[in-house]
DNA sequence: ATTGTAATGGTCTAGGAAGGTCAAAAAAGT
DNA sequence: ACTTTTTTGACCTTCCTAGACCATTACAAT
């Protein structure tokens, strides 16, 4: 439970409600706000900035940047992290408006992906999305040939490695917007 | 740390998304800007400079040219460079658009694939079909990601099955035109 | 012709400046 | 108590910069 002042009086509200709005009980959440405060006030909804200063002004180590983005701004989320090291490396972030319908086919599709399935299905999915016009023929091909490559049997359960792969390819298409 | 006023709000912003959206981060990439930019104005894409002068020009070491000449104007990104010594010596650099022959471009990167390359290469590769625009962007990305799925380090060599499946990818692209 | 020399460009390596990853410790929920 | 989330810090990879030293070329002096 938190307490809130609000216009001179004390309005006491539960924790599940106050989540997201602006109570912040944890540097994490503090960034994470910082940021898309940032985001909402940029104009194209990109930001470029500098995990060491982010950190510096939160005084945290740089690893709690990452920490803040894989948690809060993956894909799944709607957001694109783009990133660059070296001297003047930075961080890209993008808040991505998508199309609601794209995006959720996109999501179901992933999320059918969480539970073990075969080759077969995962195939069926891609081509779901072709029917879909989600992607092009073409990528249909693409996605297909890399998931099956080297693989004999189509009736045997997608391996790990391929799940992911086929995870991570779904999620570039989220991103293209 | 700097305030911007923007429509009657007001929105800070920081130093470095100041930098970002003006600026370079870095020498190589002004470097590289301003190369390309002669490239686009030059009549037949071709440049002919001198190491020297373009070094003065940036106030940097000679080398750094060649740093910026051997990460990104490799002829894996489509450019050609050659150059001379001694008096008179000079840098010619040209930029090689084959949109032209596209399968003959795949082929060779087929054959590209024959050999051992790293990972990074591979992902070389996959850029330059897309800046010839034989593959889409969204097709590059798709690619990359099923590439890299499970990977860290990039330049490392490229594991037999992953070199497979770029070769599978790729030949879907060779059937569709 | 031969040789010397200055003017270029090339290579290689060390060091520094970012950002990334991972796992253990700490804190917060339940 | 137990589980989940957060926080830290040690160590890693990538990218950039500078500089020492090497190779080639044109031109002048012999």
């Amino acid at each position: 439970m938190v307490v809130v002042f609000l216009s001179g009086g004390i309005i006491i509200v539960k924790d599940s409600q106050i989540k997201g709005v602006s109570v912040m009980g944890n540097l994490a959440n503090a960034i994470e706000v910082y940021i898309k405060r940032l985001l909402a006030a940029s104009p194209n909804a990109t930001l470029l900035l500098q995990r060491k200063e982010l950190a510096e002004r939160f005084q945290c180590v740089p690893s709690q940047i990452n920490y803040v983005l894989a948690t809060r701004f993956t894909a799944g989320h709607g957001y694109l992290v783009e990133s660059r090291r070296g001297e003047g490396g930075y961080l890209r972030i993008k808040r991505l408006d998508l199309n609601k319908e794209r995006v959720n086919q996109l999501l179901s599709v992933l999320n059918d992906l969480k539970r073990k399935i075969t080759v077969n299905e995962a195939l069926g999915l891609i081509d779901r999305l072709a029917d879909a016009r989600i992607v092009t023929r073409r990528e249909n091909e693409i996605m297909k040939a890399a998931l099956t490559q080297g693989l004999r049997a189509q009736n045997q359960l997608l391996s790990n490695n391929k799940r992911e792969m086929l995870v991570e390819m779904l999620e570039v298409l989220l991103k293209d917007s």
